[in-house]
DNA sequence: AGACAGGAGCAGT
DNA sequence: ACTGCTCCTGTC
């Protein structure tokens, strides 16, 4: 290798694990395509990672003895089969299984995780990244690239979100929204809350915990416990969710409500029902599509 | 061009 | 417990 070339480079072969469906399909905001890889910023290094032929590539910026934290990040090494395998045996689990194998549920980190959904609130996921990438480039930390590739930050921790102050959140398109991100960051950076501390405690009382901050109900509360803190049933129950759940489980039910939705999915879909709920999620919105959901809704 | 988007919070019933 | 309204901002 060249000498001057202290770019860090990973090779490893991966089974089972579909990298666009996992980085690109609304779980993660700070990813980007870019040629024939994915870009993004994972425990403050800059990562580019290529899969071909069921082999990756990852590069970081600096050479890298200790690949941890990305293959935590990725749970690549995760028993994929395993944990289909504890899924429901119906046809619409078969069907998103059969329609999405691969996709993989990642392990953020949990501030950013929460961010990120923070501003998602009637947000689709083209303008959630926007907001994300706005609130890195002007308000997070920049990161080591490799020659030839642009600057780039990570994303703000909270102490630069509280710094940023309000005007500026809004300033990067949160709406809303920016209030609450405020809010929240001030939380975390004064140290009421305790994120990283949230994953050891039982999942209700972690759940009531993040949903004492603003901005943050039901929802948003169950991704960042399942995308950021581990918690492997936790359901997020958001529109898309909803109308395919009715439309596969509930043809002929009058009306659904929030409640009923989460009492089914908690239950019926098994220890992994997160996992369970990101194939139903992804298989609605990539393979059936807008009009098969909003017209199971309309149909009642 | 008005509804709507991968919600939350609030008031009102 | 449920309904209805508002909160920014683009897009179709």
């Amino acid at each position: 290798m060249n000498p001057a070339d202290l770019s860090g480079t990973r090779r490893l072969a991966v089974a089972d694990y579909d990298l666009d469906a996992t980085l690109g399909g609304g779980q993660a905001f700070g990813w980007s395509r870019v040629g024939e890889g994915w870009e993004g910023v994972v425990a403050g290094r800059w990562v580019r990672i290529e899969a071909r032929d069921g082999a990756w590539t990852i590069r970081t910026a600096r050479a890298e003895t200790d690949w941890e934290w990305i293959d935590r990040y990725l749970g690549w090494d995760e028993d994929l089969a395993a944990v289909i395998a504890t899924f429901p045996d119906d046809a619409p689990m078969r069907d998103a299984v059969a329609a999405c194998r691969g996709l993989r549920l990642l392990r953020q980190d949990p501030w950013e995780c929460l961010a990120g959904f923070i501003c998602s609130t009637t947000k689709q996921v083209v303008q959630i990244q926007e907001m994300v990438a706005l609130l890195a480039r002007r308000h997070g930390d920049p990161v080591a690239t490799p020659e030839g590739v642009a600057p780039r930050n990570a994303f703000p921790r909270p102490e630069r979100i509280v710094e940023a102050g309000e005007a500026a959140l809004r300033g990067c398109k949160l709406g809303f929204r920016a209030p609450y991100i405020w809010a929240t960051a001030r939380e975390v950076a004064e140290g009421r809350l305790d994120l990283d501390a949230l994953a050891k405690r039982p999942e209700d009382e972690a759940r009531a915990a993040l949903m004492e901050l603003p901005g943050v109900g039901r929802k948003v509360a169950d991704c960042v416990l399942l995308f950021g803190l581990g918690f492997p049933n936790a359901f997020p129950v958001d529109v898309w969710i909803a109308r395919a759940l009715g439309r596969l489980y509930f043809p002929r039910a009058r009306k659904l409500t929030q409640r009923r939705l989460v009492r089914f999915s908690t239950t019926h879909f098994g220890p992994h029902g997160g996992y369970a709920q990101q194939y139903l999620f992804h298989h609605a919105r990539m393979n059936l599509g807008r009009a098969w959901a909003v017209d199971s809704a309309k149909k009642t």
